[in-house]
DNA sequence: TGACCACAGTTTTTT
DNA sequence: ACTGTGGTCA
C-alpha cells in the first residue's frame, strides 16, 4: 500500500465520520464500525436508537467504506485532496461526490435485518429511518423477532411438515389446548398448574427438547411429575401440528429448525443479510440466540445492542449470559460502551451507578452527563399506602402549579396491584391519570371472539376458535354435544368442522344435526362472502351476520354497550391495518398482523395525563418526574427475592432501570406500613434505598432505627414536606377551628390537625395546582364531602374535601 | 343451560 | 381486598 492510499484511507473515513459530527466520539464509533461482531453496550439513555439509525444509514450511504482498506478503485491525488478537505469542512455541494468516492458496496435495504423485540420499537425505528432516508429505507427488515420469523416460514415451512398457511396460537389458545389435553388425561390443573405447564414446555422448546427427548430426560430422572408432563408436551405439540397451529415459542423454534436442518433455505438467508443488527440483545433467550447466528452466520456482521444492567426479563426466559458471553462466542468481536448520558442529571445518575454497583454478573458501566448535578433525589417516608399516594399526588400537583405538564410524571411500582391506591388518589384529587398496561384490546373476550370467527373463516380447521365461537351468541350448543363431535373428529381423523358439516351422518349427533349444520351453512356462506366485499365491509356483515352484535344490544347493560363498542373498534383496526398498506390485504394478512400484534400501541401522547405503570413498563421511556413508590423490603425487592442471589440482583437491575428514567426529578417513596393482599403489614425501607449515597439524596421522614415505635402507635405523625397527610381520621374529634387558610402552596400545616374547610356553592376558592374557581356543590359524605368546582382554566372538577383541602384556599 | 356462591391465588410481560 | 373461576343447584 502506498502513501496516497494510506492517505485516502484515513480521509475517507473522517470523510464518512463528517456526517455524524453530530454524534459523540463512542456513538461514532458504533456508526462506523460496520465489519464483523459489535457488541454496543448502551447506557440508560445514552442515544441508543440514534445510533442504531445512523449504523443503518451509514450502511446504505457507504457500505463498509469506514471499517475497511479496500480501495475499490485507483484513487488520485485530486481525489485525496478532496476528501481531506472535505472531512475538514464538508459543504452540502460537495456531499455527492464525497459520498461517490466513500462508498465500498453500499448496503442495499433489504440486505440489512434490524430485530427489536415489540412492533412499538420495530414501527419507531422503521418510521426514523424512513424520515432520515426517505424512500428507500422501507425495504430495510426492521422487523420483530416474530414477524421476520413468520415471513421465514411463510415461504418455507413446508419443508419442516406444516401447510405455508398455519395459524397463530396466542398464550390464551395455548391454555385451552393444554387445558383440554389435561382433562382428557384426568390431570388435576391444582397438581398441574396450567401456566406452570406452559412454562415447562416454554423452556424445553427453548432448549430444543423434542417432546421424546423431554420424555427421556424425565424417565431417566424419575421425576414423576415430569413424566406426566412429557405426556402433555407430547400431545400439546400433535394437536398443534394437526390444526396446523404454531406458538410463539414454534415460530421461533421451527425457524431455526429450518435455518438448521435445510441447507438451501440458510444459505439464501446468509447470502441475503449483510448486516444483522439485534436490539435489546440483553433480553434474548436461547432460540433466539441460535436465530441471530443463524441469520448472521453468513457475513458475521452482527451488530448486538444493549445494556447488561437492564436486562430484567429472566422470568420470561431472557438469558443474561447471552450479552455477557457475546465477546467468548464471538472472536474478534469489538465492544463499545457508551456511557455518556443526555437523559439525566448527575446526581440520578450517580445514585443510579452506586445501586447497581452492588450486582456481580455484570459488564461494568458507569454512566456520566453533561446535565449538570441537578436536584437531589428525594427519598420520602410515608405511614402508609394511601398517605404515600396522597404524597405523590400532592408533589405531582405542585409541579403542576409550577408549569409542568400532567404528561411529565409518571409513577412506578413493582406490582400492577398498588396502582389501585394511586388511583384513589388521583380520582380524587381531580389529577388527570392513565394506567399503562392491564386488560389489552386484543385480550377483551369480545374483541377475541369476533378475531375467533374471522379465523375460523379463514381457515375452517381451526378447532379451537371453532370450538370458542360454536355456541357465542348461544345457538343451544351445548359442550356436551361439541365434545361428542370432537371424539368422532378425532375418531375419523377428521378437522371438527367437517364432522359438524355432516352431522346428520353421524347417529350420535342426530338430536343436535340440525343447529351443527346450520352453524357450518352460517360459516360457509361468510366464507364465500370473504373475497367479493372490502375488508371493513366483510367484517361488518360478520358482526351482523353472526347475530354477536344483536346479541349484546338485546342483553342492553353498561357492560355489554362497552362490548359492542370494544367490536366496532375492531373495525377500526382493520382500516388502520389497510391504510398501512400492507403487503398482503386480506383476511388472512390482517390475522397474521394481529396475532404478533398484543396492543395497538395506541397511547396518545398527545392527552397531558399522569402516567401509572409498572417498572418493567417503563423500561425505554423517559419523564422529567419520575415517582418510584413502594420501596419497601419484601415489596421491591420481592420477597421471593431474598435470599436468592440471582432474584435479588434481577430486582437491582430493575430498581436501575426504574431510576433512569427520571430526567430532572426523582423521587422515591416507602410506607411504613402497607396493605397487601387484603392484610396490613409492618415495612422496613427497601434495601435499594440504602445502597443510594447520602450526599446524592435528601431522605425525609427516614425511620431512625428498628426499636423506633412502631408506625401505630399513638403520637406518631410526620410532615416532612408539602401534601404530608397525617391522620385525617382524628380530624373530627379535633376541637380547634383553623387559624389560617389551609395549605396555600408551601405553607406547612401540622400533620392530623387539618379539619374540613367550610365550602358553600357560591365560593370562591384556589387550588394549589387548578388556579381559581368557584364552588358549585357541596355533599357530605361520611365525614368527608364530595364537591364539585368550576375552575377557571381546567373546566369542572369533582373533588374529595379531605384529600384535597390541603391544596385548596378560600378566597 | 344459566345463575349464584364459595374458594383460591395474587410479580414482573412480549410475541 | 379483589377478582376470576369452578362447581353446584334450579
Amino acid at each position: 500500500m502506498n502513501e496516497l492510499e494510506r492517505r485516502f484511507i484515513a480521509a475517507r473515513r473522517r470523510a464518512i465520520a463528517a456526517d455524524y459530527a453530530h454524534l459523540n466520539e463512542r456513538q461514532r464509533e458504533g456508526v462506523l464500525a460496520t465489519e464483523g461482531p459489535l457488541l454496543l453496550l448502551a447506557g440508560a439513555g445514552s442515544g441508543k436508537t440514534t445510533v442504531l439509525i445512523n449504523r443503518v444509514a451509514n450502511l446504505l450511504r457507504y457500505g463498509r467504506g469506514s471499517d475497511t482498506e479496500e480501495i475499490p478503485l485507483p484513487v488520485s491525488e485530486d481525489e485525496v485532496e478532496f476528501l481531506e478537505q472535505y472531512a475538514q469542512q464538508p459543504t452540502e455541494a460537495q456531499r455527492p461526490l464525497a459520498r461517490y468516492l466513500c462508498a465500498v458496496e453500499p448496503a442495499r435495504p433489504w440486505e440489512v435485518l434490524a430485530i427489536t423485540f415489540t412492533n412499538k420499537a420495530a414501527n419507531e425505528l422503521k418510521d426514523r429511518l424512513e424520515r432520515m432516508l426517505g424512500e428507500e429505507a422501507r425495504d430495510v427488515w426492521a422487523a420483530t423477532f416474530h414477524s421476520a420469523c413468520v415471513r421465514i416460514l411463510r415461504r418455507d415451512i413446508d419443508k419442516l411438515g406444516f401447510s405455508r398457511d398455519f395459524t397463530i396460537y396466542d398464550t390464551d389458545d395455548s391454555k385451552r389446548v393444554v387445558k383440554g389435553i389435561l382433562k382428557d388425561l384426568s390431570l388435576d390443573e391444582k397438581t398441574f398448574p396450567i401456566r406452570e405447564i406452559l412454562a415447562i414446555m416454554s423452556s424445553a422448546k427453548d432448549e430444543m427438547q423434542s417432546p421424546a427427548a423431554f420424555t427421556n430426560l424425565a424417565q431417566t430422572n424419575g421425576d414423576w411429575r415430569r413424566i406426566r408432563i412429557s405426556k402433555v408436551y407430547e400431545l400439546y405439540t400433535q394437536k398443534l401440528r394437526d390444526a396446523n397451529a404454531l406458538d410463539f415459542d414454534d415460530i421461533i423454534l421451527h425457524t431455526v429448525r429450518l435455518l438448521q436442518s435445510d441447507k438451501a433455505t440458510r444459505d439464501y438467508y446468509q447470502r441475503k443479510f449483510r448486516y444483522v443488527l439485534i436490539d435489546e440483545y440483553q433480553d434474548t433467550n436461547h432460540l433466539q440466540y441460535l436465530l441471530a447466528s443463524l441469520l448472521a452466520g453468513g457475513y458475521r456482521n452482527i451488530c448486538v445492542v444493549g445494556d447488561d444492567d437492564q436486562s430484567i426479563y429472566r422470568f420470561r426466559g431472557a438469558n443474561i449470559e447471552n450479552i455477557l458471553s457475546f465477546e467468548s462466542e464471538y472472536k474478534g468481536a469489538r465492544v463499545i460502551r457508551l456511557e455518556q448520558n443526555y437523559r439525566s442529571t448527575q446526581n440520578i445518575l450517580d445514585a443510579a451507578n452506586e445501586v447497581i454497583r452492588h450486582n456481580l454478573g455484570r459488564k461494568g458501566k458507569t454512566l456520566w452527563t453533561e446535565n449538570g448535578a441537578g436536584e437531589k433525589v428525594l427519598v420520602k417516608t410515608t405511614f402508609n399506602e394511601t398517605d404515600e399516594a396522597n404524597f405523590v399526588v400532592g408533589q405531582i400537583m405542585m409541579s403542576y402549579h409550577r408549569g409542568a405538564n400532567w404528561r411529565d410524571s409518571a409513577v412506578l411500582y413493582r406490582m400492577n396491584a398498588q396502582s389501585n391506591a394511586l388511583e384513589y388518589a388521583f380520582k380524587r384529587n381531580g389529577v388527570p391519570y392513565r394506567v399503562v398496561g392491564g386488560m389489552k384490546f386484543f385480550d377483551r373476550a369480545e374483541v377475541k371472539d369476533m378475531l375467533s370467527y374471522l379465523c375460523l373463516i379463514n381457515n375452517p380447521t381451526d378447532d379451537l376458535r371453532l370450538r370458542r365461537i360454536i355456541n357465542v351468541p348461544s345457538r343451544k350448543i351445548g359442550d356436551v354435544t361439541v365434545d361428542k363431535a370432537q371424539q368422532l373428529a378425532t375418531a375419523g381423523g377428521l378437522p371438527l368442522y367437517e364432522v359438524l358439516r355432516r352431522a346428520s351422518d353421524y347417529p350420535e349427533l342426530k338430536n343436535s344435526a340440525g343447529k351443527l349444520m346450520s352453524f357450518t351453512d352460517l360459516v360457509e356462506e361468510m366464507r364465500s362472502k370473504v373475497s367479493t366485499m372490502g375488508l371493513v365491509e366483510f367484517y361488518e356483515y360478520v358482526c351482523d351476520r353472526t347475530g354477536y352484535v344483536r346479541a349484546l344490544m338485546e342483553k342492553g347493560d353498561l357492560e355489554s354497550q362497552g362490548r359492542i363498542e370494544n367490536v366496532q373498534e375492531l373495525s377500526s383496526s382493520i382500516q388502520g391495518f389497510l391504510e398501512n398498506d400492507p403487503e398482503n390485504p386480506t383476511l388472512a394478512g390482517f390475522l397474521d398482523e394481529i396475532a404478533l400484534y398484543t396492543d395497538l400501541d395506541d397511547t396518545n401522547d398527545s392527552d397531558n395525563m399522569v402516567t401509572l405503570m409498572t417498572m418493567h413498563a417503563a423500561k425505554g421511556l423517559e419523564f422529567p418526574y419520575v415517582y418510584v413508590v413502594g420501596m419497601e423490603d419484601g415489596l421491591f425487592p420481592g420477597n421471593r427475592a431474598m435470599g436468592e442471589e440471582e432474584e435479588m440482583e434481577e430486582e437491582r437491575r430493575l430498581c436501575y432501570v426504574a431510576m433512569t428514567r427520571a430526567k430532572e426529578h426523582l423521587t422515591l417513596t416507602n410506607a411504613r406500613q402497607r396493605m397487601l393482599f387484603g392484610r396490613t403489614t409492618p415495612c422496613m425501607p427497601s434495601r435499594f434505598l440504602e445502597e443510594i449515597p447520602e450526599k446524592n439524596m435528601e431522605w425525609q421522614g427516614k425511620p431512625e432505627s428498628h426499636t423506633e415505635k412502631l408506625p401505630w402507635d399513638e403520637g406518631w405523625s410526620d410532615d416532612g414536606g408539602l401534601g404530608g397527610y397525617g391522620r385525617v381520621r382524628t380530624v373530627r374529634s379535633e376541637p380547634a377551628a383553623p387559624k389560617k387558610p389551609l395549605a396555600a402552596a408551601g405553607s406547612h400545616t401540622a400533620a392530623g390537625s387539618a379539619p374540613l374547610m367550610r365550602l358553600e356553592p357560591g365560593d370562591g376558592v384556589s387550588h394549589s395546582a387548578f388556579g381559581k374557581g368557584m364552588v358549585l356543590s357541596v355533599r357530605p359524605m361520611g365525614g368527608d364531602a364530595l364537591v364539585e368546582i368550576a375552575f377557571d382554566q381546567v373546566g369542572t372538577k369533582k373533588l374529595m374535601l379531605k384529600a384535597a383541602g390541603k391544596h385548596l384556599t378560600k378566597l
